[in-house]
DNA sequence: AACTATTTATAAGA
DNA sequence: TTCTTATAAATAGTT
């Protein structure tokens, strides 16, 4: 059974990698019949194994030839216009994985802070091994938090005094907010404003967060 | 989200069609990736689309080129060779579908035989739509299922009263084992040693049932 | 080759 | 188009 994700980096052990390059050669093959099938499309795949001189082929020999003959019939410039394509299809790709990149750090990082905060509530002390970067990140979040909070109340506030048009519950929502504000006046806060965490943390827009990647 | 198995054939709605199309060859070139990085190996993929007449190339338009006259410079010796790789490995398919097409009946016959016995079971009478065939495997799983409660029930007398060295568990048991024979002294029950299920159902040997196929 | 715990791919919806 | 999510399919390591 699979123990761990796939490292992908070459399989140094060989009847491991010969293993492997048999099941996902037989995988490769299944998933060019399905879109073949599913698509009605033209395609030919060839696989050469590191020991056998003859390789896999797809659909067949045969039909490999044909595909190859279609191929070699593309003009001159349709040839450079797929060079071309393939030049932005890598910008494109490198790209792409950048933001990616960016995304998973700001994940993390909210994660991180997150683990952080439970910790801190956990042994009601804060960790004093953390640098005082995280500590304003942790403390931006916080904040964060207890401005989000206050807003779901007041929305439930809201709905309730609509829908049960009577006086008899804003008493308890006003004991809420009462608490909220007593969180909030005891909170250890600090300015946001100006910060150099931006290639990270999207901070230094106030609650304008970007492209609703932080914090939540 | 997915909300059946593919249907494996070709996809006339032309924007599903190409969902599915874009879809399932960004999966096959990230596993051309793969396995030529986990594997070290030589490959080449060339996928035209139905409407763009420029295909997809990996690993891209110079190493396609590459592959292919590594691919060209096959002596016909070995593309003949090839040729009778392919012509094998096709019959070797067909039979080993064939086999699992037996197999998957089986295992619907014995489903279905399982779900008649539960309605007879809970209505307490015969379904009359069902063919005589049908009435026939029936009884015979029937009677099967039988042999096996009661070898159980032997075993576990067996069991016990070599983990117990004592008499009185013995009545208990006694009665367990009549209980049995009364079952089976009340039961409908058919000659099966001469049937023409042999395809479908592995009937025709008592309880030699072949390959394990048969019931279960 | 068969099994199975997991990971990965992916169809449909948002 | 991209993201999400439920589900199907692939597959790594074992037996």
């Amino acid at each position: 059974m699979i123990r761990k994700k796939v490292n992908l980096a070459y399989i140094t052990n060989d009847s491991k990698r010969r293993g492997t390059f048999n099941r996902r050669k037989n995988g490769l093959i299944k998933k060019f019949d399905e879109i073949s099938t599913l698509c009605g499309i033209e395609a030919c795949a060839i696989i050469f194994s590191q020991n056998d001189p003859l390789p896999e082929v797809w659909p067949s020999p045969l039909g490999v030839q044909e595909v190859l003959s279609r191929f070699r019939s593309l003009s001159k410039m349709e040839q450079s216009k797929m060079m071309l394509n393939q030049e932005s299809f890598l910008k494109q790709k490198i790209q792409k994985g950048q933001e990616q990149l960016k995304k998973q750090r700001n994940e993390n990082k909210r994660n991180e802070m997150t683990y952080l905060m439970f910790q801190c509530l956990d042994s009601a002390q804060i960790i004093y091994t953390v640098g005082v970067n995280d500590l304003i990140a942790l403390s931006w979040m916080i904040d964060h938090n207890l401005k989000q909070t206050e807003r779901c109340i007041n929305e439930t506030q809201a709905n309730e005094v609509v829908e049960n048009h009577a006086e008899n519950v804003i008493g308890r929502e006003s004991g809420m907010e009462n608490n909220v504000d007593a969180m909030q006046s005891e909170h250890w806060s600090l300015d946001f404003t100006n910060n150099n965490f931006g290639d990270v943390l999207p901070f230094g827009n106030g609650d304008n967060v970007p492209n609703g990647l932080w914090p939540y």
